[in-house]
DNA sequence: ATGAGTTATTCTGACTCTTGACATAATGCC
DNA sequence: GGCATTATGTCAAGAGTCAGAATAACTCAT
């Protein structure tokens, strides 16, 4: 509950970073737009974010006439964040400035068959400290780390992990001690939608889902442009919804799981159901075979046509649900396997999303795929963005 | 957003109304407690209540020694809301004080078969004027209306009625047309949550589910003790989630929803299914279908026990899917089949709601079943409570 | 050059909010 | 009647937002 003025100062400011941020380099004019303050305040506050350096006045526009427009940017030398992405297979820390540009990175495989809390917290520490090595006398304002499970932020205790069938490990704990920074802990599902609302000034106060198609399935829930956790920040797990009754086995225990038929996995298990002798299959190597049904698919195969139908069927079905219970503006598929297949489900989704969603949400709803670039993980990115979200309410603004 | 320092005054002046009415009759201590707000705040907003009227100083209590406590409770005498329970086959209108306290009710058949909007809308402007006109010269604050169906709350127009399939009629202005009161409108799934939101203490900033089962299913989401609307207040439509791929046909259009399953059509044909010459079923009247259901269960019979058991598998379903998506604090079991029906569906489900739960979010989750009392009609009282809000709100405080 | 015109920011004063500290009110008890 | 005790008003301090006045930084015509 927004108590004193002094809270009010905080949300305001936060929203004019955010702003900034979200359409960079910002005029205090534009920024006023955004986040509906008033000019004069947009004005204080922004020489408070200055004065902080956090901010600097980037450069200026020349208008037909008149004074110059004043233009602001993050100031990317005011500290580093880093954000670690922890993957079943793989570790990757990303080290970006406070203007949330991505700088160096650290990729570290995983063994996924050596899965006691060491073996991943001793990579994460190695990680964060080579990346923190690299940029020499620049504050480090923060470390995000995403692991998957449930992740009880407060406490910063790992404790269920999917995968790992890890249990109230305090992985926070066991990655900080000893490290010079503080350290934040999140799930990737949540870490993508911090992501996106960093992303797009659309963002700032929309309400929107991010749904994260990978080895894990799950949804990122965004309301008025916050991230919504539920009581215990477990809030988005969209993946183990039941999608068939006494359907599939799911890694979580339970049955009939989305994740267990739009996941990875599940996709994979579709092929080999449809046909265990494909040529696409390669038992090693998720990606690979993912990547491969992609490929096929372009081309017409009858085989990967018919995978993808399969898991769209699903998937359409999961989505209509999502969206008339949350009735969003906007469904954002992201994560690797959104990356490979997100565009070509979701146009055969289509037609089932149509049909089993209610009018209203379904007309005033809108779909993204976001495909990652090369040089950014999402997942780290946000990472670091809820390390840099957390510096910046914490520090007095 | 919050921005200006009116708007945190609104804020509090509302949770200390609210926390007076969850707690009566209530200290001024007691009341700082529950919203974290000073002493001297809340002795300020308290006497400006006073003043306005909203609120009186009821009685004392005297402690063992000192000064006795004032205890306040909100003013009947303020004025009074209207709430109107727009049903397929009735129509409920109840009037309630400012205290929300149910004074009289006026409750006229509807004819399922005449459903032109004319024929809903007269017997309504009747029965507001009627329960008016039974409380000579005390101030109407309000009516508040629960119409089925997706309501568009901002311009007042019933887009889409399910039962009724009418097209952007325009039922506000309809309804409002020459009445000398606000009038707002709503739909019922998120009217019983309001109506929920007021009668216990705990719900003012808990994040929770009320599950309204009666002929239609839906879900309203109360999020840090707010209503959850959804872009376009739409949210909630959990009866229209999928819960089997293809499945029965929904009144609504789609295939396999929640409702077409747990709601008391879907029931009777659980029941029909099971055995088409049951006794049970009374092909006229739906709830005296749902009620020999209801005895019959309690009797042991094996048909009744078989239609609990199949129903019982997919609301778990159902709600462990909404479970994990939410991760709410509670969830509240609300609507006429539930009151009849929902121990024992909720008794049954609960092995499969735990099995498809993450251990997380299932072990934090509470679960409550509403039995109606005889007297107040919950989505009369949710729409009088709302038609209330609205009006403190509006009002400067 | 220079003053007029234009647009962007900052400054100022008015008003409002919350809060801690202190003052006041209403009792029971001795 | 005075004292201890508990519950509430009151007040000044500190902080925020905002509208509007004042100032800054340009371009352009003269």
């Amino acid at each position: 509950m927004t108590a004193t003025t002094a809270d009010i100062r905080r949300e305001n400011s936060y929203a004019v970073v955010r702003a900034i941020h979200a359409d960079t380099p910002a005029s205090r004019r534009g920024v006023a737009k955004a986040t509906g303050l008033s000019f004069a305040t947009v004005s204080t506050i922004c020489a408070n974010l200055i004065d902080q350096g956090i901010v600097v006045e980037s450069s200026r526009e020349r208008p037909h006439t008149g004074r110059p427009t004043g233009l602001m940017t993050l100031d990317g030398a005011y500290g580093l964040v880093i954000g670690v992405d922890i993957a079943e297979t793989y570790l990757h820390a990303q080290t970006f400035n406070a203007a949330l540009e991505p700088l160096t990175w650290t990729h570290l495989p995983l063994n996924p068959s050596s899965t006691a809390p060491e073996d991943v917290v001793d990579p994460v520490r190695l990680a964060i400290q080579t990346e923190a090595a690299r940029h020499p006398g620049q504050p480090l304002l923060g470390v995000g780390v995403s692991a998957p499970g449930v992740v009880d932020t407060s406490g910063g205790v790992s404790i269920f992990a999917a995968g790992w069938a890890w249990h109230d490990i305090s992985l926070l704990t066991m990655i900080a001690d000893g490290l010079d920074a503080d350290v934040h802990l999140d799930n990737p599902l949540r870490l993508l939608a911090v992501a996106e609302s960093w992303t797009d000034p659309r963002r700032l106060d929309q309400t929107y889902v991010v749904l994260n198609l990978g080895t894990g399935v799950g949804a990122g829930i965004v309301i008025d442009g916050r991230l919504f956790r539920g009581q215990t920040n477990s809030a988005g797990e969209w993946g183990h919804a039941v999608l068939v009754s006494d359907g599939r086995p799911c890694r979580c225990g339970s049955t009939g799981c989305v994740e267990a038929y739009i996941g990875a996995p599940g996709i994979i298990a579709t092929l080999a159901t449809i046909d265990p002798d494909s040529p696409l299959l390669d038992p090693d190597d998720q990606t690979a075979t993912i990547a491969a049904i992609a490929a096929a698919c372009g081309q017409g195969d009858p085989t990967a046509t018919a995978v993808i139908a399969e898991t769209a069927r699903h998937f359409g079905d999961a989505v209509a649900s999502i969206i008339n219970v949350l009735n969003p503006e906007v469904v954002i598929m992201a994560g690797w396997v959104s990356a490979q297949l997100g565009d070509v489900i979701l146009r055969q989704a289509r037609p089932r999303i149509d049909a089993h969603t209610l009018a209203v949400p379904r007309s005033v709803v809108d779909f993204q795929v976001n495909h990652a670039d090369s040089i950014t993980n999402p997942v780290s990115l946000g990472a670091a963005a809820l390390a840099l979200e957390r510096h910046l309410t914490g520090v007095p603004i």
